[in-house]
Parts: C-alpha cells; structure tokens; sequence
DNA sequence: CCTCAATGTGAACAGTGTTTACATTAAAGT
DNA sequence: ACTTTAATGTAAACACTGTTCACATTGAGG
C-alpha cells in the first residue's frame, strides 16, 4: 500500500499488474504532448501520471522513440477520423470541392495537434501509408487514399488522362508545404493579409487548373 | 595548464579569454548537427570540443535553443549560397528554368542537410525572411526573395496578371511541401518509380500551367 | 598601477533515458 | 490444491543532459 496520501491521479491503485499500462501510457503521452509540446514530453514524468515506476514502460515499449511511434499512428488516424468528419459535414459536394474539405481538414488538425503533426510527419520510421495502419480505416483508406480517391474523382469527371497517384501526391506535397509554412510561421505576412483558408483554396485552384 | 595530455582537439589551450568561443561553438555545434542530428546536438559536448566549460556557453548565448536558433540562420544562408551557386551554373536560362534551378537547389540542400532543413523551418521563431538576415544577402535577397525575383520576371514574360507574392508563396508551398514528404519517407514509393527530381519537376510544371 | 567588465571555471541541482537485478503476481500444468 | 512460469512490476544505479551560481582570471582603459 504505500504512500497512500493524495496520489497524483485518483486511479485504482492496484499495486501490480494494473492492466492497461501500455494503452493508458499513449493517452497520458498524448495528453502530455498536445499541452507542452514533444520536446517536452518525457518517459518519467507519463510514467509518474500512469501512477507506474520509469522503468515499467519498457515491458510494453522498446524505448521513448517508439512510444512516440506509436502516437504518431495514433495521431494520423485522428487525422483521417478528422477529415471523414469534415466530408459528412459537406455532404454531397462536388469532387473539387471534396479535394478543398480534405485540404482544410488537413491544416486546421495541423493548427489545433502541431505536435500531433510535427511527429507525424517526423522521419522516426512512421509511414504515413502503411498498409497495418489501414485496418483502422474504413475500406482500407487513410488520409492518402481519401485524397486519391477525390483525384480520381475529379480527373475522369474532366476527362483527363493523368495518373491519380501522381496528381494526388501533388496536391498532397503542396498542401503539406503550405500547411507546415504557415504553421512555423514562415508566411506570416501573407496569412495575415488574407488568412490560411485563402491559401490553401489558392494553390489547389493553381494546382486543379495545371492538372487541365 | 592542468591535464594537457591527449586533449580532444590540437588546439591553442589559451587557458582563459581563448578568443572566439561564440563563433567556435556554432562552427563545432554544425558539425555535431550535421553528423548526429539535432537531436543528438549537445551543449556540453559542443563546449567540450571548443575546449571550454559547459557554463561558458552562457556567457555568449542565452541557452540552447538561441545556439540552434543561431544555426538556423547559418542555414538559410548556406541555402542561399547554395542556390546562388546552382544559379551561376546555369548562367543564362530562361527564368522557367530558373525557378526550376532553385526548387531543385532547395531539396538537394535539404537532402544534404537533412538537420539543418529541420531547425530552419521548424518554429523556433526564426523567420526565414527576416531583414536582419538580408544583410549578409546579394541585394538583400534571401532565398524567397531570389525565388520571388524569378517568378516576378516569368509572369511578366507570360504577360500574366497574378500578384507575384502570391504566386511565389504558392510555389514555395508545393517545393518545400515536396521536399519534406521525400525527406521523411512519405513518399518512397513514387521517389522509387520516378525519383525526386521528377516530382520536383512535375508539380513546377503543374503549378506555373495553372498559372495561366 | 588599479579597477572593472568581460569571460572563464567547478560544483551543484534537477532532470533525462535506459539497464540491471530482483519482487510480485496471475494464470497454466500437474 | 500446489507448483511452476512467464508477464509485469519495482528500486537503484549509470551516464548523460541543460542551467545556475559563487568564484577566479584576465586584458584593456582610466
């Protein structure tokens, strides 16, 4: 039993084997990284909050790096819920716009989980399409194959002879860069004279129009 | 002159008051980020290399992150030097080209420093356009400005009405979107069929089409 | 020559990730 | 029911980290 004395979570302190260490070690991580960030997260201090001793995490994680891994998974499908969110809003609309929801859903889940995104998109090992990860999405589709299926979509409604994929990673790429540029504040300018919604419609109308 | 055999570096030992030890610390903090990563980037071990206590560091810079932040304006100008250099290799292009010459200078940069890319667009409130930069810059141009420049000069060519700072933003966006889905992996598969000089390649295109 | 600001130091503090030998436990096998 | 065993927990230690502080050394200017 311990020291029993106002403990930092009021969980069942079932002193051993208390069940879900490693799940409830993601969402205390989680937590920890969308308030202070990733550079402040730190083993210990999750371990602390699970109310479980530093060296506990390594029966369920090789390390740190693959606890961020594994939030880095969590964060895409968070990602992709995000954005089925934003089509079901837009109900019925039109493959063009569809590509612009999913664009939007993209930057604003960047602006409201930086962290989320910045490990996400950090070359730790995480590929943002791996097929392991697809069994969470519904039909196998993940923020990519959304994407692509849109592009599909709208290239053979204008009848136009480009491959999908090349065109659904160009969309991707520009739509990345513009979000992770306006995130670190490298266009603050310009996102202050019109704003980053503006942006962003602006290069896929740019792009949408090359494609032709 | 306490223990001087077998020093870590064949430096002058001046005891006290050795000089540089600001610039030292950015030139040996480089190597350590170029060769392990910023993560692996260490203010005790860069002071050790100097040749000088942990606590001097403080004495030229506030703590870490202004050294990182010092770095990341060496960045952006070894970038500048490096699409200036790509510029005068090929003297005398159209500025289609140009703008073509200084997206492909700016992946190469990011692929050959992957850690410095990293700390230069990561928000550490460095502004990769700012004035105070410009001086060590030709005319005052950094790389926006050059990339600026070109564009300024292909939609007059073009006869094209479309604000310049807008539309360079727009390029920059799909460049360094581009950039860092092949640096993290993102993309691995296209890169493999084709290869990032291609994609690079490809979305400029579709860009400067839209464009009209 | 003396003063003083600049620059260097060692020691300490609080924190980190990780490994180790050891302890506890729930469930499986007899 | 009893024992074994694998999973899961622990404390303690190690080798680091960034940062601060009181103190030491120095070169240059009055």
């Amino acid at each position: 039993m311990k020291k029993n004395g106002a403990q930092k979570n009021t969980q069942k302190r079932q002193a051993y084997h208390h069940g879900d260490v490693a799940q409830q070690l993601l969402a205390v991580s989680e937590q920890i990284i969308i308030k202070k960030g990733v550079e402040a997260f730190s083993l210990r201090e999750a371990a602390e909050i699970v109310g479980v001793s530093p060296s506990a995490c390594y029966r369920h994680y090789k390390n740190k790096l693959e606890i961020l891994k594994n939030l880095a998974s969590r964060g895409l499908f968070k990602l992709y819920e995000y954005q089925i969110k934003a089509l079901k809003k837009n109900d019925g609309c039109s493959c063009e716009e569809e590509i612009f929801v999913l664009a939007l859903a993209y930057l604003q889940f960047a602006q409201k989980y930086p962290a989320y995104f910045k490990i996400m998109f950090a070359p730790l090992g995480v590929d943002s399409r791996d097929p392991s990860l697809a069994l969470g999405f519904v039909a196998g589709k993940g923020p990519y194959g959304m994407l692509l299926d849109s592009v599909d979509r709208w290239l053979k409604k204008n009848s136009i002879k480009k491959n999908p994929g090349t065109c659904a990673v160009e969309i991707w790429a520009a739509v990345h860069g513009m979000t992770c540029l306006v995130l670190n504040g490298s266009i603050r300018d310009e996102v202050r004279k019109t704003n980053s919604e503006n942006l962003l419609q602006g290069i896929i109308k740019t792009i949408l129009s090359g494609f032709h």
